[in-house]
DNA sequence: CGAAAATAGTTGATGCGTCATCTATCGTTT
DNA sequence: AAACGATAGATGACGCATCAACTATTTTCG
């Protein structure tokens, strides 16, 4: 399949077209997503958090007063990551976050949000927001909602191998 | 702006809606790009090369027997990335690429890849292109082509800041 | 020409991703 | 109760990302 020069290709710097436009989809994908996660980076940087410490403050948060289990936290990380307990040391060693041994279950510790990590969740806050608002500057919102269709697609696909 | 549970939302276990579809936009683009990665990095994995080693190469496939100075790697990658220096010395290692210093400008380093680096290349495009191919069991030519353009409009947005 | 600035790349330090392995604890089974 | 397997988490090793120096060349310009 032959298709006219695009703008990604440009980006690249390629001479040569997409074997196919599937090709150009799925490194459109990653191109995009890096992109994202490099504009988040930088609005939390200033903070001295990376954006994973900032998805484990969030889901700290989500917990609640009553913890949440290492691992359990993993399961809600947009990024699966297996290096939870040293991320966690970090967090602890900032005074965001907090674990304990959890008295019913002993092999399970208990992580908790500080005071400290909510403080810094409500000052980050704006930044992100803003990096939402370039989608919105981007895409409509019948666009958005047909982007997160097509994008559901193909996890499902992926997850089915 | 409420909406009805999503798929993402299940994934994610969280209770609430998303605040907008751009946020759930954002997630969702994240996430599928980390699975696409994931199972980039799973092919690759037992012929002992990751996904950056991968690119790296079909780049210097790319430049041909004339080779490329080291940081002009760096900006055909699909993900930037500093620590070029290191990830070459890898593939040097291994023998999959060269690296002489350019007569004319002592400065730069030209890279070249090896006959078994282009070997390697040849034996890795069938789980390259298995891949592409979930894409296409997943959406038709046209709503790639919409995904795209999409993807291609965030992109120009974030560029611009 | 000679000093300053730009360019190409290397190196060190730190954080993170990933895999395999290890310990501790719990549940179950006999 | 003793043994088995399952589960939660920690740890070591290696590769990669990122930033900040640092070296070595070239270019520019007074």
């Amino acid at each position: 399949m032959t298709r006219s020069t695009s703008r990604l290709q440009q980006e690249l710097q390629q001479s040569r077209p997409f074997r196919s436009i599937y090709q150009e989809a799925a490194l459109s994908l990653l191109k995009t997503a890096d992109l994202l996660r490099r504009s988040l980076s930088t609005r939390l940087e200033p903070h001295g958090i990376t954006p994973q410490q900032y998805n484990v403050l969030r889901v700290l948060r989500g917990a609640g007063p009553e913890g949440i289990p290492t691992l359990a936290i993993g399961e809600r990380l947009i990024e699966e990551t297996p290096g939870l307990t040293r991320l966690l040391d970090r967090l602890e060693t900032k005074g965001l976050a907090l674990r304990r041994r959890c008295p019913q279950d002993r092999r399970q510790v208990l992580c908790f949000l500080t005071p400290e990590g909510g403080r810094l969740l409500d000052i980050l806050q704006p930044s992100v927001d803003s990096l939402e608002q370039l989608f919105a500057e981007a895409i409509s919102t019948p666009e958005a909602e047909r982007l997160v269709q097509l994008l559901e697609r193909i996890r499902e696909r992926q997850h089915n191998q």
